[in-house]
DNA sequence: TATGAATGAGCTTTCATTCAT
DNA sequence: TATGAATGAAAGCTCATTCAT
């Protein structure tokens, strides 16, 4: 037979991990930029250098593929956070911290906010029933809490603060700028992505944020 | 709009006038529920009672519409928010009262939420060139700016604070929570939207900013 | 009333003839450029400076419309060809004549050739059962018959030439050459419509007819 | 074309290059019967007995097959044209030979008048640019060119005639006779299909162009 | 594991035509 | 006579998905 002899199976075995994974980033690419309802299955396929049929052997269809891409990212970003070890921070640091981290996180990965819209746009119902979801991002709160705790035992911060409404309003804080900074930028008539508006914004976070939790 | 909206000459609307108001109102509708990849003109036309080759008479086509609803959605807001008349207020309580506003609208006009969404993923390219957004939307800016200098020479607020930053901020701290809601609901596995957790956001909004502004 | 008073009543006969003639004048333009299949109603009515009613109002449909239109530079032609009063020339000059006035109406008048085009792709159906066409352009062929006839009988002519076939070639001839010029140099990588070359094609026509009709 | 016609590995052509001849044989007959304005993809993938959309996977869109279905067209026709040997005859019988294929082509092939009809209302356009359609015809002007140095040096033809305007003349005299049947049966009230009539048309074209050639 | 060929349903848009005044 | 508003049908084209190998 004319073919090469085939590679051993470890080695196929990789190839088909590879081909997920690429076809993953290509899908994360396209869902970013284009929204689940814009996104071409075609374009991904050609984004990843394979052929179409082979996204749905892997992912059955768009919307698992979709689903697939939204908890890899969540993946992502939760264990990023993890790696900051912020327990080792004093309270008020690890704050600040993670303040910075997430501005940070935002600005280098703008494809995490516009899938999040999109997610959110079809009521998260590609999250429904996703445990593993739900397991990724309690740690995160859990830490969260700890460092409020811990600031307010120590006396520097206030009490009664809900670390998931801090969570969300860190979380919103840089959200709502990066991702509407199109708009915002239109309508103000101003570059809010020019460097210096960058770093006036993470200041003004800081501040909010610290002037809020600090006693 | 392709169209200024004539007064009418008699009590009621004249019928063009009539139906291009009640197809925008369908296609707001139609974009906000299912994004501008995933609305479908069959249903905007359903939607408003009219034929569908109607919608492309008076609007060119689905970008064009869109474009209109997104100018009509911002002219909304901003008149609600001049209608506050913040300046006849305390500067403490013209912010609280901007919060107040801005939380509820969010509450009460979902749409207004996935609209921006949708025009954000596409980069804003629907405002670009829009003189009037810029012009609905300064006045805004040029008030808050008013308050803070008020607040400052009162001596109640700190000094240095940017009404831009301070508005994005306002809008963000609404717009995350909102937004994102059934994601979050489903990530923190509580739901976000009961009244009691309502109030809590608001209050924890108000705290965070009025913390902030306050001397 | 708050209208003007209305115009006498033969102006306003006027006006409505007017207007036919603005309507057939745009058709003609549209049909000639777009073909029958790619002409627009929309287009013909913008082109005439008129509402798209009124031409169905004189018009009944599409078809009827490029019927009349068809009608219409038949009758054009052919009263140019009765202006010519080839009679009076000698029979070689009149079909010189006719070879050049031919050449210089096609050039002068492209629609003509396009408008021909369309109905022979709807296989003259528009034509059909249309008594006035037949009864336009008899004469040319009598009077084409009697130049003939002339000449055979002075003694310049051969004889046994139908009038019909030779009417067609003349025709044919400097047809085919106009109506697919834009296809011919293209093919020929030669631009046939460049003025050198279109004297060289009339010498051409009127040696190649005369060289055959002269005995 | 999209793709080079490979030769077939077996003796029955792939599903892929079948596919396409099948698609390129319907939009002919399609394009010829209603132009391109006129011509509807749906019938075009009807008579070709396959998906419509199949066609946009090999073609593209409608102008891109109407391009294709021309340059197979005039392949066809130069092969044709290329089997007659005409350098093998004395020269009066190669210029016979060219007027008779000619008629006799248009006759069997009345979708190449539609298509070149077509293809000239739009100007053309589809061929420009294409190199192809030039190299295709070239050969035949060479011919022709070689035919009448020919017989210019054995004293039977006159000099000074261009090929291009013998061809184009060749040409003309049957294409507007066959282009124009319909509407010149309509006018001149005589059926110019009927057998005696074709015959009558092919003595006279030879008659007239014959005179002309020879000295 | 991987692919090119093929499809049905449905999309946005267009069109000739008619309604109401 | 003249018009702006409105429409049903159908057009070109696209999409997620499956077939056959």
């Amino acid at each position: 037979m004319p073919r090469a002899p085939a590679p051993p199976p470890e080695e196929k075995l990789r190839d088909a991990d590879r081909s997920q994974a690429v076809i993953l980033a290509a899908a994360r690419d396209e869902f970013a930029e284009s929204g689940l309802g814009g996104a071409r299955m075609d374009r991904i396929a050609e984004r990843a250098g394979l052929n179409k049929r082979l996204i749905y052997y892997y992912f059955e269809d768009k919307e698992k593929l979709f689903q697939a891409v939204l908890e890899q990212t969540y993946l992502h970003i939760r264990e990023e956070e993890r790696k900051l070890n912020l327990l080792a921070l004093a309270p008020a640091d690890a704050v600040r911290r993670l303040i910075e981290f997430t501005w940070q996180y935002y600005l280098d990965h703008p494809e995490f906010l516009t899938l999040l819209n999109s997610a959110n746009l079809h009521r998260a119902r590609h999250l429904e029933g996703s445990d593993r979801v739900r397991e990724m991002n309690s740690p995160l709160i859990a830490t969260l809490g700890e460092i409020l705790e811990r600031g307010r035992k120590d006396g520097s911060f206030r009490g009664g603060i809900d670390p998931v409404q801090l969570y969300v309003s860190i979380a919103g804080l840089s959200y709502f700028y990066l991702s509407n900074s199109h708009t915002l930028s239109a309508i103000f008539g101003r570059d809010l992505l020019a460097p210096k508006a960058r770093s006036e914004r993470l200041s003004h976070m800081v501040e909010l944020v610290l002037g809020y939790v600090l006693r």
